[in-house]
DNA sequence: TAATACTCTATAAAAACGGTAGAGATTGTG
DNA sequence: CACAATCTCTACCGTTTTTATAGAGTATTA
């Protein structure tokens, strides 16, 4: 049930892309900003946004002052797409997943998949709704309770 | 967020056996039927089995007539035990597992910490509630509901 | 004692994971 | 225009994990 790297690394991305378009309205961050603020590598990170871009979650420009931006407010974007851009489906077996349905290689029903799809509902319920501005006002509210 | 092979042929093993249990009060199966009836590798069940009996899920008994069956009653078996034993933690990062805990690496919190531990308890709710009698059960239903 | 069935160790191919390198394309600035 | 900054794209690479398989060894019992 383990979130990748990767996924981890996008959702840092995203979750500090996501604060700056709040402060500054659609602020443009460089790669090399978000990997050293992170602490993310930075050539692993550029192909992790360069996916986000390609499904529409980011927008980039290119040359002088160039760097990536959301394409859409926070408000918008949930985790649970976020990780199934970059770490596939969230359901645990393929044969009970909604996005990426594969059909089950036992006929009727095997007796697990229904605890799976629970497990997948479950996940969905909170990855689903889960917005970057929710994330974004929590973590503003938890630093504001550490100083 | 998937669940291995090894975990999938783990939970259908135990349900098996559970079944059996059930029905017959502590009957002992063999590796081989299991890995027929599941559709299993033989060689691989010996070694998620072995797994199962070393924490007392299961016992064996060995020699002619021996074989495996639940070392409790399956009322007495969770899900997530199983998983846990076989596939580890069921929390999407270490920094939020209550069962395998390791300390992050970022001072304060990082931002996703806390969406995680929502899912990881999303799982636990699912996972760790539901026994094997009870998945029996549900699949003695369905099949009656074929005929 | 012979057949059966679990136990243990070793091995291995394939896939996934985590990361790196470098050439190329695009853009803003002086 | 030249050039520096920045994203884009392709390819690669080492390690770990996954998914098994093989075979010798041990215990049991008929």
């Amino acid at each position: 049930m383990k979130l990748s790297k990767k996924g981890e690394y996008a959702l840092k991305a995203v979750l500090y892309l996501s604060c700056r378009y709040l402060h500054g309205q659609k602020e443009i961050v460089q790669i090399h900003e978000i990997s050293k603020h992170e602490q993310i590598p930075e050539k692993f990170l550029q192909s992790i946004l360069l996916s986000l871009k390609k499904v529409g979650v980011l927008e980039s420009h290119r040359g002088v002052n160039g760097g990536y931006t959301l394409n859409r407010p926070p408000a918008n974007i949930t985790v649970g797409e976020v990780i199934r851009v970059i770490d596939g489906p969230l359901a645990p077996v393929g044969c009970v997943s909604k996005s990426a349905h594969v059909p089950c290689m036992v006929q009727n029903r095997c007796g697990i998949q229904s605890v799976m799809a629970e497990v997948r509902d479950a996940i969905s319920n909170v990855l689903d709704k889960m917005t970057f501005e929710e994330m974004c006002k929590k973590m503003y509210g938890a630093k504001l309770a550490l100083t």
